[in-house]
DNA sequence: AGCTGGTCCTGATGGC
DNA sequence: TGCCATCAGGACCAGC
């Protein structure tokens, strides 16, 4: 599934090949995503020039005059950038005509979402979708005290704490647990017991897992990402997640799997104290 | 307010 | 071989 890594890697793609592009049509062959596509999808962009493209947690901001086109990948969802439309497939839900060429939007389980907010309601950053999240991880401002501050008092897991998105964006749950062990932190401790200097490690975890795989993931993916088809390089790479009962890579202590939220999570018993 | 569980959906998987 | 049940997962949301 796109994690955090994956859209940031569309987001340039988008940037680099229609920056400054003319978006002509929208065409909405299946309407139900997470949220039925409105009829202003089609209208708010029309005729107007791709400004900028950027990203906020794990939704894309087509940046245009009129407003901004908030994508969301969902677990499944894929954007293709297309000199040559070509023959629709299956889930194939949505294409964007720009002049240079069709963005399509493909979604076999339809999570993902698409919805436009036009600039007379304000800027972006205010929409209900944006408005609660959590600090960008790569950002400058993300650091330990960040997580220190925000989850005083809490008593959710600290993987549940970081999938909330409230504190930091974009630790999907195979980053969650992949950051978790390389901070040594068990994902079953109460967030607001975790102390400064272990919130500390973790942030660097997690800014160190995330910019990796964001360059692993621009060599192994090209332009667009394609989710389906392409091996989760997440996954290939990954020190705990999916690998219950192997050997931990640190200390051949069996990984263990439990499941959190209903979610799985995977960790080392013997690394994570 | 914080926390839990439900919900959407389809492709992959495994049992029979 | 085919069919059916189960499961995975992002993130919002209702209900306590």
């Amino acid at each position: 599934m796109p994690e955090l890594p994956e859209v940031e890697i569309v987001r340039r793609g988008l940037q680099r090949s229609l920056q400054g592009d003319t978006l002509r049509r929208v065409d909405v062959r299946e309407p139900r995503l997470r949220w039925p596509i409105a009829d202003d999808l089609a209208v708010g962009p029309r005729d107007r020039a791709l400004v900028d493209v950027a990203r906020r947690g794990k939704y894309l901001l087509l940046d245009f005059s009129s407003g901004s086109l908030l994508v969301h990948l969902g677990m499944s969802g894929s954007l293709r950038f297309l000199p040559e439309p070509g023959a629709v497939g299956r889930h194939d839900h949505v294409d964007l005509v720009f002049d240079r060429g069709t963005l399509r939007y493909n979604d076999p389980r339809r999570f993902g979402s698409m919805i436009w907010h036009d600039a007379a309601r304000g800027p972006v950053d205010a929409h209900p979708l944006l408005a609660g999240l959590g600090v960008e991880p790569l950002s400058p401002r993300f650091d330990g005290d960040v997580l220190f501050a925000a989850s005083r008092g809490r008593t959710v897991s600290i993987k549940q704490f970081l999938l909330a998105g409230g504190a930091v964006v974009g630790v999907g749950n195979i980053y969650a647990s992949e950051s978790l062990f390389r901070a040594g932190i068990r994902p079953t401790v109460a967030a607001g017991r975790v102390s400064r200097p272990r919130y500390h490690a973790l942030a660097e975890a997690i800014r160190l897992t995330l910019t990796m795989a964001i360059e692993r993931g621009g060599t192994t993916l090209r332009n667009y990402v394609s989710t389906e088809g392409e091996p989760g390089y997440a996954q290939v790479d990954a020190v705990v997640y999916g690998r219950a009962g192997q050997p931990c890579r640190r200390c051949d202590a069996p990984i263990r799997a439990i499941r959190q939220q209903g979610r799985m999570t995977y960790y080392c018993p013997r690394c994570q104290a």
